[in-house]
DNA sequence: CGGCATCCTCTTTGATACTG
DNA sequence: CAGTATCAAAGAGGATGCCG
């Protein structure tokens, strides 16, 4: 990206993450760690293998990234964030919290992956009962299971499905996200084809922040 | 901006707000409140007419910029932000404060304006003797002065010269803010041009965070 | 003068094919 | 797997013209 050309903090942080794909670039590499080059390409569906090639190159000049090589089982390259790039993480929860006004009905041919939902879940749900034992709830509704937990007032997620979840949530992205949210309610969401097998009551502790 | 077509908050976000100059044209208009065409221009230097222009459009049809017939005196059109596009400026603020890292020397060729410096002043600054008397102290350093006052434990800033400022601080932009930052001493600021009349304490009690 | 619209050039992005 | 090469399309930048 060329320069701005302005001695002002906001100008200058656009002038490093400013560039179409840069920012998500680091949503991924801060939701998923240390990964492969194929594996930010599959968490970033859209995106042109050249793009994605320079981006990397321009991020590490900018002291954001890192690229080092894997030890020997794997010996491939890894990419990951420096600890400049890390400090990059508020600005997706503030760029991620006005967004999720945007979330309403999946837009045709909108992709979607699971551990997109890490941050939101983390960041704009509490426990509602922080004294009650822990409930794990399990999401089928992307490329993947994701665990939610809800425990001591934190909600907490990993990617995989769970041991012996208090209940697994079945559907479309969008149906999860609306009953989550408490957009839709429990009937309307089954009729828009979920599923919870399990306990419906421990969906009750994900409670929906702002 | 084509739509990256994920359905993520974050990607969303960047949908409306990804364009290049879009977050800076909320900048400008966050600073002023409602504006005329020519002084977002001014605001905005290196920005082509036409760019300003589709932006605007861009942002109205988003939802975060409204566009009103000002009052019969002025007889012009004034922009300004919706409640929806002052939300953005917690996404400032975060951008921002990653950017403040980069604000070393002022690079060749870059431009700057007075009242760029109201967010950072107010954000990344604390008064450090809320008990004393509020000081005012002026700066001369861009298009135009600025007074920023210390009082009750906060930072505020407005547009103008001070009617008794306790100091007035003459300089290049980035001698002004690395004094104010502490990355220059008061002896060196000196060295580099700036000058301070009234009461060099004053200055203490402009106490940088982070 | 304020507020754009047009025209043209140059750069960036995207799609696809190909390679060590 | 991890990219590079190529080419077409879209977007940005700059100059200038127009109109109330």
């Amino acid at each position: 990206m060329r320069s701005y050309g302005q001695y002002c903090a906001l100008a200058k942080a656009l002038d490093l993450v400013g560039d179409r794909w840069t920012l998500l670039i680091v949503r991924e590499l801060g939701l998923r760690g240390p990964s492969r080059y194929t594996d930010l390409q599959h968490g970033l569906p859209g995106i042109a293998t050249n793009m994605l090639a320079d981006r990397l190159r321009e991020m590490e000049d900018a002291g954001i990234v890192r690229r080092d090589a894997a030890p020997p089982p794997v010996a491939t390259a890894l990419f990951q964030l420096t600890e400049r790039g890390q400090e990059l993480v508020p600005v997706l929860f503030a760029l991620g919290r006005w967004g999720t006004a945007l979330m309403g009905e999946r837009a045709e041919g909108d992709e979607f992956r699971t551990h997109w939902l890490k941050y939101p879940l983390e960041q704009l749900f509490a426990d509602a009962a922080p004294s009650e034992p822990p409930v794990t709830i399990e999401l089928r509704t992307g490329d993947q299971p994701i665990v939610v937990e809800a425990t001591g007032g934190a909600v907490r997620t990993h990617p995989g499905g769970a041991d012996k979840p208090d209940a697994v949530v079945t559907g479309e992205p969008d149906v999860v996200i609306g009953l989550l949210k408490r957009r839709l309610d429990l009937r309307e969401a089954k009729r828009r084809g979920l599923r919870v097998d399990g306990d419906a009551k421990a969906l009750r502790r994900l409670q929906p922040l702002g």
